[in-house]
DNA sequence: CCGGTGAATATTGCATGCAACATAGGGTCA
DNA sequence: TGACCCTATGTTGCATGCAATATTCACCGG
C-alpha cells in the first residue's frame, strides 16, 4: 500500500470540518478516492494534519450524502454504485430536473439567459476540442446547477445536489461512451431552446427526457462493456 | 426560564448519537421544541445525561435535515418556516409524491394493498372520532411513507423524507383548518383508487393534486387567520 | 431616566484520552 | 497439509479539556 495520499493537508483557517468535507468530497468526485476505498478517520486526519474530530464530522456528512457507506467495525468506505442504483437515481432525477427547468423557465431573465448561453458555448468548445472526461462532467454539472439556481427553490436545490452528487460518482465508473458528451450538449441546447421560448411544459419535458436518455445510454454502455475488473484502490487509469 | 426539559434522558444502550437524534427530532416534530427555540449542546447533553459529542452530532444532523438552523455564535435554533418556505416545499413535494405514487402503482401487490387499506380505515376512524391534530398528522405521514416504501426507490425515499420532515414541522405552525383532516383523507382515498386500478398516470396526478391542494389550503388558512401569537418558547410573538 | 462600557458568561469547534470490540493474521497443533 | 485458536492491531464512539470569541447583563456616568 503506497503512502500516496489521496487527500491534501488542510490550510488551517476556520471551519476545519467544512474544509475537510470539501477536500474529501472533491477526492471522491474526481475519483482520487475510488469506490471501495477505505475512509479511515485516523489515517485521513494524519494526512490532513488535523485532529480526528473534524474528519469524523466530514466523513459522516459524506455518508449522509450517500457518497460513502458505513461498514460496521470496518470504518467508512467510498460508496459503490451499481447499475440498479444508477437507474433508480436517474428516475428520480428526471422528474426533479424537469421541475427545475419548469421553474427556471418562469423566472428566466436576460442575465441568466446570457449565463446559460455562455456555459453552452464553453461546453461546445470542450466537446469540440475532445478534452478530457473530467472537464466535460464539470460542464454538465455546472449547467444543471445553473438551471437550479435560476429555479430558485432551495429545497429542490438541496435534493438535487444530493442526487447529482451520487450520479456524478456513478459516472466515473460507468460512463464509457465516447460520444456521450456530444449527445449531452445537444440535449442541453434543446432544454435551453425550450426555456428561452418560455414554454414551461416543453422545458420540463426536455429536461426529463435528457435525464431519461442519459439513463438509457448508461444502461447500454454498461450492458455492452461490462467494465474491466478493477479492485478498490488499484491503479487503473480512466480510459 | 423554566427548568422544564423538552427532551428526555437517553437510555444508554448503543449509538447514543442516533438516540439523541431521534429524541431531538421527535421533540421538534411533536412541537415540544418550537421554532426559534435554542438548541444548546451543553444544555441538551445535561438533560439527556450524556456527553456533548453525540448531542453535537445529533444537532448537526438536524441542521442538515433543515429542521434547525445554525445562528453564528448563538448556537442552533429550531428552524422557523415561513409561508414562502412552505409553498416552495410543497411545489417540490408534489412532483416527488407523484413519482412515488406512479412507481408504487407499478409495484403494488395484494399485501401492500391490504396495508394501505388498513391505514386508510384507521385514518377514517381517527377523523370520525375527531381526535387530535397530532394523531391525524401521524396518519398522514404514515400513509405517504407506505407509498414510498412500495415505490421502493431509496433515493426517492431519502429525498422525500427530508422534504416531508420540513413540511411536518410547518404544519404545527400553520395548519389550523378544522376540516383539513377530512379533505386529506378523501384525497388519500382517491390516490388509493388510482393506484389499485393500475392507472399510473392517474396515481401520479392524484398524488400531485393532493399536495397541491394541501399547499393551497395552507396558504388560505394562513391568509385568513394569521396565527395565534406564540413565541419561541418564551414571550415573543411571530412577526 | 437612558445610553454606553466592561466583565462575566456561555457558546462553539478542535484536540485528545480511553474503553469496547471486531477483524486479520500468524503460529500451533492434530 | 489443514483447521483452529489466540494475539495484535485497527477501528469506532463517547467523554472531556481547552482556547477563542461573541453575547448579555449589570453597573456607572451623563
Amino acid at each position: 500500500m503506497p503512502t500516496e495520499r489521496a487527500v491534501n493537508p488542510i490550510a488551517g483557517g476556520s471551519l476545519l470540518a467544512e474544509q475537510a468535507y470539501e477536500e474529501l468530497k472533491g477526492a471522491v468526485l474526481t475519483n482520487r478516492l475510488r469506490p471501495g476505498d477505505a475512509l479511515s478517520v485516523p489515517a485521513l486526519a494524519a494526512q490532513m494534519g488535523i485532529s480526528r474530530s473534524p474528519v469524523r464530522e466530514a466523513v459522516q456528512r459524506l455518508i449522509h450524502d450517500g457518497l460513502a457507506t458505513h461498514v460496521p467495525h470496518r470504518g467508512a468506505v467510498v460508496a459503490t454504485v451499481d447499475v440498479e442504483d444508477v437507474r433508480q437515481l436517474y428516475v428520480v432525477r428526471a422528474v426533479m430536473e424537469g421541475l427545475a427547468a419548469r421553474l427556471a423557465t418562469e423566472r428566466l431573465d436576460a442575465t441568466k439567459v446570457a449565463e446559460l448561453r455562455e456555459l453552452l458555448e464553453e461546453h461546445e468548445r470542450v466537446v469540440a476540442a475532445g478534452e478530457d472526461e473530467q472537464r466535460h462532467i464539470e460542464m454538465d454539472v455546472a449547467y444543471h446547477r445553473l438551471i437550479r439556481e435560476v429555479a430558485d427553490n432551495p429545497h429542490l436545490t438541496a435534493a438535487l445536489d444530493t442526487i447529482q452528487g451520487k450520479a456524478h460518482l456513478a459516472l466515473h465508473s460507468l460512463w464509457r461512451s465516447p460520444d456521450a458528451p456530444r449527445l449531452a450538449l445537444e440535449e442541453h441546447r434543446r432544454i435551453f431552446e425550450a426555456m428561452t421560448s418560455g414554454d414551461t411544459d416543453a422545458a420540463d419535458r426536455a429536461a426529463r427526457e435528457h435525464i431519461d436518455r442519459l439513463r438509457i445510454r448508461l444502461a447500454q454502455t454498461v450492458a455492452s462493456g461490462p467494465e474491466p475488473g478493477e479492485g478498490p484502490s488499484s491503479v487503473r487509469a480512466v480510459p
